[in-house]
DNA sequence: ATGGCCTTGGTACAAGGA
């Protein structure tokens, strides 16, 4: 088994590559975020005729996430339970036995803006669900886009951007807060080469001079973490022809995680 | 070269992203 998350920027400019990447890669699950689209402009006869079940939740212009996998998805849920939200940032539904949970955390914009408040807010809103997911569901995953640089080794210049929104120690105790919920990096149970990332600005050639951050990341829960054979971040695909600034990262399973 | 983008809405350029 295979799930993936893939910021892609809008899926209208990017669907061709989403397509691609399904037929290359065959991913049992992609959580897709930044669709920026209306639910009525979902492009999901496409992605059915790929030979992909796919529930999706957006609004205009911003945010937007989807849920595309294999076999169908079960028990969607849209947004954090109980935590009001205008905007499109959460998908969550069960495949093949394991509870999926893609994430589009908000980015915070600067620490002096309100938007960081909010973000600070919404993870305490979701901390407080994946609790109670947790417990429902020992087989889960979350994966999606954090807009949190866990550690200084997933920024490339961790000098420069100390302190600032992404890497700050408010939001890096949100993930921290996370992880204690029995959930797992698996980008980091495993050995890795460094100066890995997964997002890098359209700016400045950041991508030439691979200056990046690594904020997209895949969490599984305790029960899951035995069977993770590899969690990898698909660089090359960000050197796609109109890429979107972020690579899609993805785990594989050593065995049917839905087989026990 | 201490800069260098991309997307949307809407039709000029502002705003947001990270």
């Amino acid at each position: 088994m295979k799930l993936a998350t893939w910021n892609v920027n809008s899926l209208a400019v990017r669907l061709p590559q989403v397509l691609g990447w399904l037929g290359a890669h065959q991913p049992d699950v992609l959580c897709l975020q930044e669709t920026k689209l209306t639910d009525d402009k979902f492009p999901h006869v496409e992605i059915e005729a790929a030979g992909y079940h796919v529930q999706w939740f957006g609004q205009k212009t911003y945010n937007g996430v989807a849920l595309i996998s294999k076999l169908p998805a079960t028990d969607i849920v849209r947004n954090i339970p109980g935590h009001d939200d205008p905007q499109a940032r959460v998908i969550a539904g069960t495949v093949g036995g394991v509870r999926v949970v893609g994430v589009y955390i908000p980015n915070g914009q600067s620490i002096e803006s309100e938007k960081f408040p909010y973000k600070l807010a919404w993870l305490a809103g979701l901390r407080r669900w994946l609790a109670q997911e947790c417990a429902e569901h020992p087989r889960l995953a979350v994966l999606g886009d954090y807009n949190i640089a866990p550690e200084d080794r997933d920024v490339h210049d961790p000098l420069a951007w100390a302190g600032q929104v992404l890497c700050t120690p408010d939001e890096r105790a949100h993930f921290q807060g996370l992880l204690a919920l029995g959930l797992h990096d698996t980008f980091r149970l495993f050995e890795q080469a460094p100066k890995q990332y997964s997002w890098w600005d359209y700016r400045m050639l950041a991508f030439r001079k691979n200056q990046g951050l690594r904020i997209d990341h895949i969490l599984v829960s305790d029960a899951l973490r035995p069977l993770v054979a590899a969690c990898v971040i698909d660089k090359p695909t960000r050197k796609n022809e109109r890429p979107s600034d972020h690579a899609p990262v993805m785990v594989t399973f050593t065995d049917e995680p839905a087989a026990g």
